[in-house]
DNA sequence: GACGTTTTGACAACCATTTTCGTTTTCGGC
DNA sequence: GCCGAAAACGAAAATGGTTGTCAAAACGTC
């Protein structure tokens, strides 16, 4: 595992949600970090690869990371507003999803699931602002 | 209405699978239509405005398109080889990502849920090229 | 038919991501 | 410690989907 990586992942790891390798190329180089943007998308392909963090897209179509503390199965319920990220679980929706292949005649299923909403502290700030 | 809007939304109710943006220029193209790339963008992006098209994005980024036949909330099964879809609901899910939402503190909240898989016939056509 | 408005499409601009390629670093063996 | 191969790096260029610009064309109205 050579340093960079190891540089990427810990960047990731100091946040609780999802960044982009934009932000955590930024991130490194306001640090002093001499890191090519290069290397940052070749970190976060490898960690992808190697299931160790977890990929979604946003929007508008940019990759977002981030490193999760289980390697199972998992969602995510994403504050839109700041990104912060809880992992979540769902066994019925697991089993939903599956049925639902198999009732169309469908193999290989898989899903996504993602929820997002606006947390806590973020609702709060937005009040403070008016 | 303008013509090439319709164009647009007709060309995509043709097919009953998700379709990107260049996919639906290329098929208009081929019909002797002399509709412009830009033309079939805004067109898409007017048509997902009012809600007439659901959008979603590959695993690559790219945007794609469908016409659904209702306009309440719903989501999709997806074959991963031909882009078919059909559409399913899951009410269950529904109650499920609201409630992890409202567990959290999270307020405003909405979810992403697409289940992919290998439909019969592309799983059949497969199997004959072994 | 003239005129203001809307739509259109060729082309350029954007921007995240990938590729290229020459350089640097790492590492096992000596 | 020294060498050479292999892997990692980074700057710059290329890619490709998508969006912005702007002048021309189509449309509706009077």
């Amino acid at each position: 595992m050579s340093t960079r990586r190891e540089a990427v992942r810990q960047a990731l790891s100091e946040s609780t949600g999802f960044r982009s390798a934009q932000d955590l190329y930024a991130d490194l180089r306001s640090e002093g970090s001499k890191i090519g943007l290069t290397t940052v998308y070749r970190a976060l392909q490898a960690l992808s690869d190697a299931g160790e963090v977890d990929v979604l897209r946003t929007s508008d179509g940019e990759a977002v990371y981030r490193a999760c503390l289980t390697d199972t199965h998992h969602h995510h319920l994403v504050c839109r507003e700041c990104g912060k990220a809880v992992e979540i679980e769902g066994p019925a929706v697991e089993k939903w999803a599956e049925s639902i292949g198999v009732q169309h005649g469908f193999s290989d299923v898989t899903h996504t699931v993602e929820v997002f909403g606006t947390c806590a502290s973020c609702a709060a700030s937005a009040q403070s602002e008016r």
